[in-house]
DNA sequence: ATATTTGTTGAATCGTGATTCAAATACTTA
DNA sequence: TAAGTATTTGAATCACGATTCAACAAATAT
């Protein structure tokens, strides 16, 4: 029998293997005995825990927008700069590429939230909470006499997230010609016709591109994450 | 029996039976039943013209991003001022509520596309169409001294179909206080930094809004397309 | 130690959707 | 009109995922 855990436990343990099954299959795609597996159990394992996988499910995606977040928030936490604040946001807001789980999932969400109020509600916060973020630099900056805002910040600060989020999808979707790099630049095109300062990137920014080493996670293999488990029907 | 028909035009009513219970189903959760059910047909006879499932699927998405393009440029065809023309396209782009259908089959594709590579592909292709269309739009627009545009055509019609995409999701979703005229709203201040032009919307180009009457898909009545018959598990 | 509670399994059951196909029905052609 | 072909049905079958639950094992309490 696998190991043994407190309900606790398990159910952070159910929340992050939802996470990973939801990236592989889809939000609404996954089943069960997918994220049971994920988890190393057995499908009645996870109903003892969740009776009702809807609420697994949505757990998991707050979890994972929660995780996002607190990434972006962690990675500025430092910089007193504002340009390289601005900067190093716009990185953060943007997937490191065609597989990063984190912006994948909640590429996932799109779609279902025009069908899931749950869903659009938990997708309309992290954006809130997103313009909220991009606001305060912008705000800060322009305070300190670094920028000259060209409008309203929070229009500024909306338009921000929208060109994030949209590159996103993007990079995603494996654009040919779009990628983590690039879109980084048609955002800070904007951000500095915004701000009226020519954020040049230092190489350190892109540095700190590193999100986490490797996501790693602790079930057991399956096909790798990236493009062979790739028959999806729909 | 169901009216009986060619073969080519059965197929026709598929595909959009097909995308309509996409947009109600969610792109991957659709079942055989619901689109034979949509089509007024039993799944035998869906099965008899479409043998694997997802190539209608496909074929339907295909349909309605064409549709959805065919429209937009529909309806900036007859406009001659660049600023009037780019005003509109604007919010062509958009969807006219959370119900749109266009847009919520484009939305649907999002999360799908990261798995699936044709889906990856066709919604990249649209995207590199509408920047096209943007581009166009500029360019002549700057050829006339019209516009003095900020920076290079492309980068700047990549993030105007950038922000249509975002503020398009959230839409869908229901933000509480985006609605298709604040999207516009944001896109033209963007829009204005980069073309110089003050881009003053008529009361005309309001009146464009209208899309088509009404959407009156043929099949049989089933619960309203709005909230009601939403569940929806995942 | 023993009893009790908690977490997990694995098999059985149930329900649903996909798939198949012979029969029936509507067109087309001769 | 008769023969032939194309389309659709409806029932049967198949496959698979969700759900239930008795038995079991691991932790905890007594």
């Amino acid at each position: 029998m696998t190991q043994r855990k407190s309900r606790a436990d398990r159910r952070v343990e159910l929340i992050d293997a939802a996470r990973r099954a939801m990236i592989q299959h889809g939000a609404e795609g996954v089943h069960l005995n997918q994220i049971a597996e994920e988890a190393g159990l057995t499908s009645g394992a996870v109903l003892y825990h969740y009776p009702d996988l809807r609420d697994l499910l949505i757990e998991a995606h707050h979890a994972g927008m929660e995780r996002f977040y607190e990434q972006r928030v962690k990675k500025i936490s430092g910089i007193a700069d504002p340009a390289q604040k601005l900067i190093t946001t716009i990185r953060s807001g943007l997937p490191e590429g065609p597989d990063d789980a984190g912006v994948r999932l909640l590429c996932e969400l799109g779609g279902a939230a025009g069908r899931n109020r749950v869903y659009g509600t938990l997708l309309t916060t992290l954006y809130d909470r997103q313009v909220a973020m991009y606001q305060t630099i912008l705000e800060i900056g322009a305070a300190q006499g670094v920028f000259k805002l060209a409008g309203d910040s929070e229009q500024i600060a909306r338009n921000l997230v929208a060109l994030e989020d949209a590159y996103g999808y993007r990079i995603i979707a494996r654009h040919h010609s779009i990628g983590p790099d690039e879109a980084v630049g048609l955002i800070l095109d904007f951000a500095r016709m915004s701000t009226g300062h020519p954020l040049k990137e230092t190489p350190a920014a892109r540095q700190k591109t590193t999100r986490t080493p490797r996501p790693r996670n602790g079930g057991p293999a399956r096909g790798a994450t990236t493009t062979p488990p790739q028959q999806d029907a729909s």
